[in-house]
DNA sequence: TTTGTAAGTAAGTAATCACTTATGTCAAAG
DNA sequence: CTTTGACATAAGTGATTACTTACTTACAAA
């Protein structure tokens, strides 16, 4: 890995449990070992380092799209969105709760539900749900709840909460 | 309204927008309209002042949870939890927002959604509920989805969204 | 009237912050 | 060899931070 590599892996790490603001850029060098101008030649600040780190949405969440954009059914669409979150590595849940964070203070949208949405919407559409964009927000919105309890320290079963869901959709 | 009030009211204020650390005392002290010192005569150090914000939880939620206790059919409780952030007066949002936000940093637990779980239990068990604590868990966590999208700015209609989910508990 | 105490402030303090500068290293190209 | 340029660092910089100190004001009890 390199240093660039590693400073960016420490900087997701520490601005994801202590927080963006609580994180100084001498800490994040230190944890990752190089010195502290080196994050300033690589990202000319701090801020630019934060962006970096969230412009990985995409790359991080390809792989899961991809596969989505090949389902036919709808059902198996619902299914495979209310699954979806299981197929995150476990190495990017420490990403994903900063992007969790940094949707509070800032308005970027970053989540990992949201680039679902789409997807469920036209499921519910094709399955002639009445009401089917309230229906999605419902349904979206649900789900980035249970996804929060897979990113933050808690003792539910998240995986039991989706199987329960699978059921009430019938999918 | 005293300046000690003050300070509490324009801290719960910049810290729900700007985040914590984010914040300084010098400027809580300039919108409270006071001298920074005395931000440490009331409250001994910022995360003093911190904590002492969190523990209006009680304070805050108190009449929504005297209501909740009268209620004898478990129908009706269902139906009052899932209405009650409609009961949330609009001048507190920002200490919700800010409860929200230090659930990610600390393991503190001053949700407000967490305070209605042990009413939702019993209501599902009256109800003889299959897997009573998971439809708990379910339920508690979309309506930490829908508050969400009350406390941060959003198009989502987060009142038709609780009588869709009214409908779905059929209460 | 005196005294004690809480409320309030102006002007500090040392420490830490994000960021810069001057310099060194080293491998590959000319 | 020498030059170049990217990678890397040590040692700074001024600005900002949380917090303190020395002081004044207000006012109620003794």
């Amino acid at each position: 890995m390199s240093k660039r590599e590693q400073i960016l892996t420490e900087a997701i790490n520490l601005f994801s449990v202590k927080g963006v603001d609580a994180t100084s850029t001498r800490l994040i060098s230190e944890k990752a070992g190089v010195s502290e101008g080196l994050i300033f030649k690589h990202f000319k600040s701090k801020e630019s380092l934060l962006e970096q780190i969230l412009e990985q949405n995409q790359m991080r969440i390809s792989p899961i799209i991809t596969s989505l954009q090949e389902i036919e059914e709808p059902k198996q669409t619902l299914r495979y969105c209310i699954e979806a979150m299981k197929k995150i590595p476990r190495e990017d849940y420490s990403y994903w709760k900063l992007c969790m964070m940094v949707e509070h203070t800032s308005g970027f949208k970053n989540g990992f539900i949201d680039q679902l949405e789409i997807f469920i919407l036209d499921a519910f559409k094709s399955l002639k749900f009445a009401r089917a964009t309230l229906e999605t927000q419902l349904l979206t919105q649900s789900l980035k709840g249970i996804f929060s309890t897979m990113l933050i320290p808690s003792n539910i079963d998240s995986e039991a909460l989706l199987t329960l869901m699978l059921r009430k959709y019938q999918v």
